[in-house]
DNA sequence: TTGATTAGTGTACGTTCGTCCACTAATATC
DNA sequence: GATATTAGTGGACGAACGTACACTAATCAA
């Protein structure tokens, strides 16, 4: 009853467990889960899954997982050899979204973008801009600012002593206003192809 | 000591506590948190959470946000007029990126968008494509398929009798695989300026 | 002004949870 | 063939956790 290697099965069936509930389970639902006899069982694979990486624990104990429990094998390369249908990936599990591209959900909301004056930075029309509330930002961040009574979002720039709102998209000129009200800096974005 | 209204703001501790440990915190944790001093707080608190929806329990009664807990603000508009900080009109306009980026879950897939091949449609280097499994891709659609054994994401397009692979950049080849070897169609996309 | 409702305090209590220790079984190493 | 090493069993125990109940304070509607 002693395998050298690590479990990987035992692994996969807690990222099927934390997908559909988003949570690490006790030890008792993990022996539950995996058939083992005994807390202790569970207790013995965390400590492994721990060391290897996979879990962590919050300051007051309790588990959680690390982004490495989220990696997902690239493994989709391989999909070629077997049969495309056959699980490219798990996707059982993904990594939400939210969680990946939002750090502070109390200082983010986000913005839709609109017009092609961002164009150039790989913004569309239609895009929608994840946005962080914060006092300050830095030249070459993308950030949320009032034009005019307007949501508008364009790279911040310095000119001389001044900073700039500059669009990213030839066609459109660079904006001066004065004052210059930032609302945040965009930390990501995201489209939608599907209506 | 008693407001009707609901709690934006210990709900939003309670986001970005999860944010950073992907964990509900115990009912201790929570009074911490919040400042509360008596643990029957933190749990009146959460039944109120379960009770509109924020937030959800396991089978074996263990506390797991909801898809509404992940939800944003689209756009806040509103907020010029007052504080940028007051929370503008809460009701509508809340979305969660998963459930606007992902419709199938066991059949969506991520694929890390490589080199600018795709550029002017505004598929950078390093952004994540979101695919979805499908047998038929139309003329138009953007999608994986295999080339040379690895996977490559451009738009599908149709060349006399004959469905071809076409770059979204003038410095590219349009690609002529044959058999063409389609695994997908790309839904969404999203990207990270962190890190 | 009264009464209902909502939010939080304080304390107590039973259950679950994680940990610990002794023990067993299978594999790999020398 | 002896011996670590690794994986799991089983039971015991203290601490942490969630729950319950009685009580206080603030708001709102009648």
């Amino acid at each position: 009853m002693a395998r050298p290697n690590h479990d990987p099965d035992h692994l996969s069936v807690l990222q099927d467990y934390y997908a559909q509930h988003r949570l690490i389970p006790s030890y008792a639902a993990i022996s539950a889960l995996l058939g083992f006899k005994a807390k202790n069982a569970a207790a013995m694979l965390v400590a492994r899954l721990e060391e290897a990486g996979y879990l962590q624990r919050t300051p007051d104990k309790r588990l959680t997982p690390t982004t490495r429990f989220f990696e997902r094998p690239r493994s989709l390369a391989f999909v070629r050899a077997g049969m495309p249908e056959a699980a490219p990936d798990s996707s059982a599990d993904m990594v939400s979204l939210d969680s990946m591209l939002v750090r502070t959900p109390s200082k983010t909301f986000f913005v839709p973008i609109r017009g092609d004056s961002m164009m150039d930075a790989g913004l569309l029309d239609g895009d929608t801009a994840i946005c962080e509330r914060t006092q300050h930002a830095n030249p070459g961040d993308i950030v949320v600012a009032f034009v005019g009574n307007e949501l508008t979002i364009k790279t911040l720039a310095k000119e001389r002593e001044r900073y700039v709102l500059k669009p990213e998209n030839k066609a459109y000129p660079v904006l001066r206003p004065d004052p210059l009200e930032i609302l945040g800096v965009v930390t990501g974005s995201f489209r939608s192809y599907r209506r």
